[in-house]
DNA sequence: CATCCGTGGAG
DNA sequence: TCTCCAAGGAT
């Protein structure tokens, strides 16, 4: 199906182009907890845990709420310890945002005295804040003048100046950030950015488009909305096997700690090589994606084998209550749950 | 510039 | 079941 092209691009008829997009945001924009504040911390918050992430996720689980209830300032997640830190982000994945936003918050403590800095490179210069957190920042919590590119805005100006060049090219990011800085409504920055952000939730979402009721639709150039935007780079998924002993003694789960790197500080099971694993009996099997990873996770039951002489660094004894207090992926502690509730039924 | 870093919702 | 990919950033 064929969608008519229009005569003018948004940047033929800038004001006209921002007009149409704040009127249909001020009457049907979504009312979310990020957008009732401008309390920088608050919206820092949000923007943090959104990054590559649903709002489904974050909202529909609470993540956004709980976190600020247990880190309602700056001075409280600067002096937050790593447990309680990562507990809060537990499921949302991506755990080293968890560490960069209090260490933005350390330096907000420390160098800023304790309010965040009102300028863009100030912001920009923050732990894990990069270009679009800080235009967010910027936009949302000053309501101050700074574009921002996410992946809905990348999609909404592909297809309304219909650009077909892969969005993860040097050459098209800077057409991107370059187009959105000269749309943006200087006057509404944050009303201009929350809108074409919720645009792209909206009308010009993946896939098939809902261009009939799109507010700048007469200013859209792309006949094939679908077929925007373009990716160069397709992620080549590996499989991977992994096997993890379950052995319960006591009351108690052997576990292990993880050290430096991929999850740093969360617990696991205790990770074993196919060899040490053959004749131990499958307890479990599950998949779950990692990055580029397939994972298939076989849980080996440990129960006849001398468990004690296995341990390996950062593996200890974790009695079965203690379970919900530490931080465990959600593959693991899905595996756990399941294992751990078939033994119960069948006790 | 390429790769790494999680998870789950939706088609 | 499978694929895509979401309010990205650091290295």
């Amino acid at each position: 199906m064929l969608k008519p092209i229009s005569r003018q691009t948004p940047l033929d008829a800038p004001e006209a182009f921002r007009a149409a997009l704040r009127g249909w945001f001020e009457q049907n924009g979504r009312d979310y907890p990020w957008r009732r504040t401008t309390d920088p911390y608050a919206v820092l918050v949000s923007e943090v845990m959104l990054q590559q992430t649903q709002i489904a996720t974050v909202l529909g689980r609470g993540f956004y709420t709980r976190f600020l209830e247990r880190f309602p300032d700056v001075a409280s997640l600067a002096a937050a310890e790593d447990e309680p830190l990562l507990k809060a982000w537990e499921g949302l994945g991506y755990y080293r945002r968890a560490r960069m936003l209090r260490e933005s918050a350390r330096a907000v403590m420390q160098q800023h005295g304790g309010s965040f800095p009102r300028d863009h490179a100030g912001l920009l210069d923050l732990p894990g804040i990069g270009r679009y957190t800080a235009g967010a920042l910027f936009s949302f919590a000053f309501d101050l003048p700074a574009p921002l590119v996410d992946g809905n805005v990348a999609r909404v100006l592909a297809r309304l100046f219909d650009r077909a060049d892969p969005v993860d090219t040097g050459a098209m990011q800077k057409w991107l950030w370059n187009t959105a800085e000269q749309l943006l409504d200087r006057e509404h920055p944050r009303i201009f950015n929350s809108a074409l952000m919720e645009l792209g939730q909206t009308h010009c979402r993946p896939g098939v488009p809902d261009c009939l009721s799109c507010p700048v639709s007469a200013f859209c150039q792309t006949r094939e909305p679908s077929a925007l935007p373009v990716k160069a780079k397709k992620q080549v998924i590996k499989e991977i096997d992994e096997h993890v002993l379950f052995v319960v003694d006591q009351g108690r789960l052997l576990m292990c700690q993880q050290g430096k790197g991929r999850r740093e500080g969360m617990w696991r099971l205790p990770v074993r090589g196919k060899d040490e694993v053959a004749g131990l009996p499958l307890l479990h099997r599950r998949k779950y994606g990692i990055t580029r990873y397939r994972v298939t996770l076989h849980l080996h039951d440990c129960a006849q084998g001398p468990p004690v002489a296995t341990h390996r660094a950062g593996e200890c004894w974790v009695p079965l209550p203690e379970l919900a207090r530490i931080v465990i992926p959600p593959a693991d502690r899905a595996a756990i749950t399941a294992v751990l509730d078939a033994a119960e039924e069948i006790a």
